[in-house]
DNA sequence: GCAGCTTTGTGCGATCATCGCGCAATGACC
DNA sequence: GGTCATTGCGCGATGATCGCACAAAGCTGC
């Protein structure tokens, strides 16, 4: 029951932050598939209005934010969740965004800036939150960050076995000197996540960069997402961080769970 | 050189705020293809992670997040607003945005919200801002949007025609008793917009919302997109409007223009 | 409860769009 | 200016897609 419009997919996720432009080559061999074919797909996307081209290579258009658009705008976690960010990032002033599962990574599906009010000084320190890829839609590898750690502690037993065993021999990737990237030790950090009912993740992702997570469980109590407040600059420590911002993402989270 | 995969993008593009779930046969008279080519398409879609199933009926998954992600890390615009848009969020408390031209639609790509140090009194305030649409990827009609005025009159005076003559004898679609859905009043006021080189929306679009854009111009002059600020609640005049804001809008354009 | 009708799920052969090879043309680099 | 790598694109064979048709499942009304 599967068909080759695949292949149209596959092109259209071969644009990464990393090959942001792309000629028909190039995308064949992201995509896998052969140079006339990637050719077509990508000459039908441009014609769809999904890409934009300058005749040998193309680029995303605004317009496949129609897809994240629709999805934004009904599925209910987003929408229930996006009032609560903008509250906890005009109370204190930090980073909040709120994160799901998707395969081996975790897609941002809110997130409120740290928006301070002392002008353009601070501008630099946006800029640098923003380039951590924090945007909406961002994928982030599921092992350095807290709310990947939650996400996964929220598996059933088996269920994170597959997942562990599914990285294979290889380990996990290293991102910085602070990755836990052997997998019984990772292990060991989940089921630690999972008795705390917390992530905190320091420098695994980026050095630098800190940040707590939480479950966010709806009524029923199934584990919908995770939210996670992130610092940077100035080395915060955990202790500190937990007994600040531990409560607040608490009261984020009960005050949501009748919402998801 | 067209393909038959204009059908799989039409079939996820039938998905809409105001159709979130959707089973093969509602597909195929949104899609306008037959029902067992959208049952075909909606599995796999399904089976590539892009959409969600309980059986019959399909809904979008945050899959669908990536391409807003790879387009929002790597397109210069949005990387180049975010911070600006930041800014002024935290300087005055209103909503601002940055729209493009897409088709008769505008699209956000960039939006900070209105959050108040007030805490969860402004809740409802928030939520109803964030109701409008205004969340990333939205899209909003062209003609009822301040931003969309703004970008039709950095249209070439031929190019403003064909759009016009596009509409058809329709006229535009009224949204609220405020919206100008008359071919040649309109006309007039984007020319007044062309001439003012900004413009203000007052309850065209919603009763109760006003607006204020200008263009974003890039180091050689070109439109790129447009900046607004979106007020809500207590009916503020356009005088006062222009007054307080407009220069702050002038000049976040101006600090912009080198980036663009 | 049952009969008739509407709607949904799925198999199957014909057809037509897609595949990828191959060649020509362009541009790049010595 | 010559050579080579790369790109643009036409064409026939192939295999995936089409939509019909049938069966099963709800639904409604009596």
């Amino acid at each position: 029951m599967i068909e080759g419009m695949a292949k149209g997919m596959a092109v259209l996720e071969s644009f990464s932050p990393q090959r942001q432009r792309l000629n028909a080559t190039l995308a064949a061999v992201c995509a896998g598939i052969t140079r006339a074919a990637a050719r077509r797909h990508l000459l039908t996307l441009a014609h769809l209005g999904y890409l934009e081209t300058d005749g040998s290579y193309f680029w995303l258009a605004p317009k496949v934010l129609r897809f994240s658009g629709s999805y934004l705008a009904t599925a209910r976690l987003p929408r229930a969740v996006q009032p609560t960010l903008n509250r906890l990032a005009a109370q204190v002033q930090q980073s909040f965004s709120v994160a799901v599962l998707d395969g081996d990574e975790v897609v941002i599906i809110g997130r409120s800036g740290f928006e301070s009010k002392r002008g353009p000084d601070d501008a630099p320190q946006l800029a640098r939150v923003t380039a951590h890829g924090l945007h909406l839609g961002a994928r982030l590898p599921v092992h350095a960050t807290s709310t990947g750690q939650v996400l996964l502690a929220a598996k059933s037993k088996t269920d994170l076995n597959r997942w562990l065993q599914s990285r294979g021999e290889l380990g996990l990737p290293r991102l910085t000197r602070a990755t836990v990237t052997d997998l019984r030790q990772f292990k060991a950090l989940i089921v630690q996540v999972r008795e705390d009912d917390y992530a905190i993740s320091s420098d695994a992702h980026e050095l630098g960069v800190h940040a707590m997570a939480i479950a966010l469980r709806n009524a029923q109590g199934v584990t919908v997402g995770a939210l996670n407040v992130v610092t940077s600059g100035q080395l915060p420590l955990a202790s500190a961080m937990k007994r600040d911002l531990l409560p607040l993402l608490q009261d984020a989270a009960r005050e949501l769970r009748p919402l998801l």
